[in-house]
DNA sequence: CCATCAATGTACGAACTGGTCCGTTAGTCA
DNA sequence: TGACTAACGGACCAGTTCGTACATTGATGG
C-alpha cells in the first residue's frame, strides 16, 4: 500500500554488511575520542550512521567490544605505517631522523588514535589486555630501531648505550604529548603545539634531540 | 528517647567543614582518576567519604565544579613544587639536570594528577578554560628555564637555540608519557616504565638527552 | 516462485545517575 | 538557655542509557 514509491528505491535500505560495520566503527572512533569511553553514547554513535543502534549490538555485541574493535583498528593502522618504514638503505643517523619524522607525522595525522590511547590508559589498558589480536601484534618499529642502533654502534656514530624500546618511548613521548596534551598546554602556556608554522620546527627539534643524545660522545658526567 | 547513648558521642557526627571538604576532594581525585570524568560516579565519591552525596552539592555545586576544584588543587601542588626549585646557585648544566629530575619525580609521585590532565585533555581543557584561577596561575618553571637558558648561552655551554616553553614541553613529555601511558606501553611492549629498578636509568636518560641537545655544538645539519 | 536466513528497524524496559527536597543536628552567641 | 545558622543525612525524582524482544525485509539458492 506504499503510494507511488519507486520500486528501485523502496526504502533506501541497502544491505551491505561491510559498509554498515565500517560506518559504525568510524562513528564510534569519533564518539569515543570526543567523550571518552564512559562519556560516549551508543545512541549517538548509531545516530551518526545510516543504520540503527540495533546493528551495533548485532555486529559487535556491546559497547565494550565496540571500543576494543575500534582500538584494534587504530593500532593496526600505525603498525602498517611502521611496516612501510623502509629505512634499511639509509645511514644510521638519517634512518633515525626518518623514523622520528614518520612517528611525528603519524601522531599528528591521527589525533583520534592518540585520544583513544589516552582513554585506554585511564582504564588501565584493560581492553588491550583482553584482546588477543592486540597482545599478539607487536610493533615492527622496535625491530627497525634495534637494527638501526646496531648499525650505528658498529659504525661508531652512536655512542650512547640505549635500548630500542627505550628509544621508542623517548621518540613517542614527544610526539604523543604534543597531540594528547595540546589543549591543557595551550590553555596554560598559551602555545598551540599543533600550529602549522611550528610543525617543521618541532619535527626538527625532536630529531636533533635524539641524534644529539645518540651521538653525544661518552655519556656526559653525572652531576648532582 | 535514644537508649543508653554516650552524650560525648551521640552519633559520631562531628562538624568540620574543612575536613569534609577535603575528604570529598580526596575521594573525588581518586574516583575521577580511576574512571574518567563521565565514568566517575558522584555516589561512589560520596561513599568513600564520611559524609553523603548531599554535601558534594552543598560545597561544590555539582560534578563539573567538583572536577574543576580537583584540577585546581592538583595544579597548585605542582606549581608549589616548581616554586621550591631553587636552582639559581647551580651552573646551567646542573640546573637543567635538577629541573629535569624534579619534574621527573613529581610526575612519578602524582599519577592521579597525570590521569586528571589526560582526562581534561579528552574534554578539550574546557574546565581549565572555565577556571579563572587556573588560567591566571602561570608556571614558575618557565621563568626558571628561561633564566637557566640565558645563563647557559651567556657562558657558551648551551649552543642550541631553544625556547623555554619548548624545552619545558620536551622535558614534560617524557615524564608525562612514562606515567600516563604506562599501561598500554606495558601491555604492548612488555616493559613497565615505572619499575623501580629502571627509575634511576630513565631519570638519567632524560637529563642526558636534554643536556646532549642543549650542548650539541652547532645545530646538527638537517637531512631528509 | 518460494523457503530461508542474514541483515535491519522499532519500540520498549530496567537500571542507573546526577541532582534536589525536606527535615535534623550541633555549635555559638546574645 | 534559647534562638539562630552552618553543617549534615536520607529519601526521592526525573531524565538518561545500555541493552533487548520482536517484527520485517532483502538476497539467495533450489
Amino acid at each position: 500500500m506504499t503510494t507511488a514509491e519507486d520500486p528501485a528505491q523502496p526504502t533506501g535500505r541497502v544491505r551491505d554488511a561491510a559498509r554498515t560495520r565500517g560506518e559504525i566503527m568510524d562513528a564510534a572512533t569519533r564518539e569515543f575520542a570526543r567523550a571518552g569511553y564512559a562519556g560516549a553514547r551508543v545512541d549517538e554513535i548509531a545516530a551518526r550512521t545510516r543504520t540503527t543502534k540495533r546493528m551495533i549490538y548485532y555486529y559487535f555485541g556491546g559497547k565494550e567490544q565496540l571500543f576494543t574493535a575500534v582500538l584494534e583498528r587504530a593500532y593496526s593502522v600505525i603498525r602498517e605505517a611502521e611496516q612501510r618504514l623502509d629505512v634499511e638503505h639509509l645511514d644510521p643517523v638519517a634512518a633515525i631522523r626518518r623514523l622520528a619524522a614518520v612517528t611525528f607525522d603519524h601522531h599528528e595525522a591521527h589525533p583520534d588514535f592518540i585520544q583513544l590511547v589516552s582513554i585506554e590508559n585511564v582504564y588501565g589498558a584493560e581492553h588491550i589486555a583482553g584482546s588477543e589480536e592486540l597482545r599478539r601484534l607487536s610493533s615492527p618499529a622496535i625491530d627497525v630501531i634495534r637494527r638501526i642502533l646496531d648499525a650505528g654502534r658498529a659504525e661508531g656514530v652512536f655512542t650512547a648505550d640505549v635500548d630500542a624500546v627505550d628509544l621508542h618511548a623517548m621518540i613517542s613521548s614527544f610526539c604523543f604529548f604534543r597531540v594528547a596534551n595540546r589543549h591543557t598546554f595551550c590553555a596554560l602556556f598559551d602555545r598551540d603545539l599543533l600550529e602549522r608554522d611550528r610543525r617543521e620546527h618541532y619535527r626538527t627539534m625532536l630529531a636533533d634531540m635524539v641524534i644529539a643524545y645518540l651521538t653525544s660522545g661518552e655519556t656526559p658526567a653525572r652531576q648532582h
